[in-house]
RNA sequence: GGUGCGGUAGCCAAGUGGUAAGGCCGAGCUCUGCAAAAGCUCUAUUCGGCGGUUCGAUUCCGCCCCGCACCUCCA
């Protein structure tokens, strides 16, 4: 059964299938600006991105799938992070890739094969720039800032339907306000876009030569220069967060079309944005939460990626602390129910296709809450075998690592000292005191388990 | 104003022209000094509202109401 997705382009559902006669899937994700902590609503797409790419090695074979996800350090957030700071703008860069690789491997995404970086790639940027220069669809304006010409490309907004949509009369006026006025003067459209920025005093010590004069790349020709290199002309399947579609995702195309004279990616994914009771993410709402922060309240990374996976891909989904919790114990069933399956012997004749259903969910236009409700069904109906390996398959391909130990959690020498002695109590059968005590763990937020031979400390959840 | 996506049980969330998956919560039971864990069982005569098409609509069509997002920083 092949994998369909919807297609942002056509609007339809489309088979993924590799294009080019080597048979390797070639997928570009459209990654993170690396200047401050990723918060959830990115780690819902790239977690979802993660199902994409698990999806895809199952269907084509590991060996079969080139993934590139591209890491943005240069550009106006970062630059000013590096100023406000006063430190190197590679070095501020650095923290926050590394901060975002360290919270991927939390999630248990898996790694790109490649991770492309904007100032990796100035020579390919200035290469494409000057092609688009040449064939006259851009333009040098008189600050040594290059443009590209949207006008040049009849293709331009099939994307976003942009054409379409009519500028809110607010947006026509910011367009010619202030904080747009330094570029838009430049521009000979409003619609035109940066290739190229040329250096301003802010910029400090991040600038590159070109044959414009000193500057930056601008944001957009970063994907389409790290694409072409890392995965050629024309890719397979290009996504990113609904946000990308525009004017990101649609300059992309503009640029690499023009530049190459093909088409530049066959399929179009869009993943939609997390909400937050019921909001947009935005610092000024005070509803974004970074996975240090829901970490820090108790809940495991592995709880984060199934909350951010419990609502279609391509539908908002609503972000709770309830949902947060409702993903801990749903987990928790699968944890449990792991520990009924048996490691089946080689010669076994044993079901590998109980899962199917859940499987053919995924491949069905990435439909993860369905799959995780077939999965329970299968369960609950007792189809599912005894098969481990057939269990661990569906649970890789959604990433869910069950059998990793949860975190160990250092518990206080006090805590420790008074379960001592409850289970002292317990033991003297003194009903009265045991009690006690486990009202006074509860009270400093612990709580005691008991088990036949022992107990178990837990720090309670918030 | 334009564009797009939604409104399904207390919460989250699939789905289909033929009578509502699943998860969470909750309740009951088993187990158990208590609690927890674990296991079992139960939990929408109904799918925003009003019309229409149809033998039959939550599912198709029309209108209306409500929510969210986007409209050149943004996963």
């Amino acid at each position: 059964m092949p994998i369909r997705l919807h297609d942002s382009l056509t609007r339809s559902l489309k088979e993924l299938k590799p294009a080019q006669a080597d048979g390797v899937f070639r997928f570009y994700n459209c990654g993170p600006t690396v200047y401050a902590p990723a918060h959830i609503g990115n780690f819902r797409t790239f977690v979802v991105n993660d199902v994409i790419r698990r999806l895809l090695d199952l269907e084509f074979g590991p060996g079969k799938v080139k993934h590139v996800r591209n890491l943005t350090d240069v550009d106006d957030k970062t630059i000013k992070r590096a100023r406000d700071e006063g430190r190197p703008l590679a070095e501020v860069t650095k923290q926050w890739t590394d901060k975002f690789h360290a919270d991927c491997d939390a999630l248990n995404c898996l790694r790109p094969h490649v991770e492309p970086t904007a100032t990796g790639h100035i020579r390919e940027q200035v290469d494409m720039i000057d092609v688009l220069m040449k064939k006259g669809n851009a333009y040098r304006a008189a600050d040594g800032s290059v443009y590209f010409k949207v006008s040049s490309f009849d293709g331009y907004g099939r994307l976003s339907r942009v054409k379409e949509r009519e500028l809110r009369p607010e947006a026509v006026s910011a367009l010619s306000g202030k904080s747009q006025a330094v570029d838009a003067d430049e521009k000979e459209d409003a619609t035109d876009f940066a290739l190229w920025k040329a250096h301003k005093p802010d910029d400090g010590a991040n600038s590159w030569d070109s044959p414009w004069g000193a500057g930056r790349p601008g944001w957009h020709i970063e994907c389409s220069a790290m694409s072409k290199k890392h995965l050629g002309e024309t890719i397979d399947l290009h996504t990113g967060g609904v946000d990308l579609l525009f004017p990101h995702h649609e300059n992309e195309i503009a640029q690499s079309e023009c530049c190459n004279g093909r088409e530049f990616s066959h399929h179009w994914y869009h993943s939609e944005h997390l909400l937050v009771d019921g909001k947009k993410m935005s610092k000024s709402l005070g509803n974004l939460y970074t996975l240090d922060e829901l970490i820090a309240k108790g809940f495991t990374a592995q709880t984060v990626r199934y909350a951010l996976l419990m609502g279609h891909p391509r539908k908002q989904l609503n972000f709770t602390l309830e949902s947060l919790h409702a993903a801990e114990s749903a987990l928790n069933t699968l944890r449990n129910l792991r520990k009924s399956f048996k490691t089946p012997t080689p010669a076994a004749s044993i079901d590998r296709t109980a899962f199917d259903p859940v499987l053919a969910a995924l491949k069905d236009d990435l439909n993860i809450p369905a799959a995780l409700g077939s999965l329970f069904t299968i369960v609950n109906r007792n189809d599912a075998g005894t098969d481990l390996a057939a269990f661990d398959r569906v649970m890789d391909t959604l990433g869910f690592k069950l059998e990793l130990p949860e975190a160990k959690i250092e518990i206080p020498q006090d805590i420790k000292d008074l379960a001592e002695k409850r289970w002292a109590a317990k033991q003297a059968k003194d009903w009265t005191g045991a009690d006690a005590l486990r009202k006074e763990l509860h009270d400093r937020r612990w709580v005691m388990f008991d088990a036949k031979d022992g107990y178990k400390l837990e720090p309670l959840k918030r």
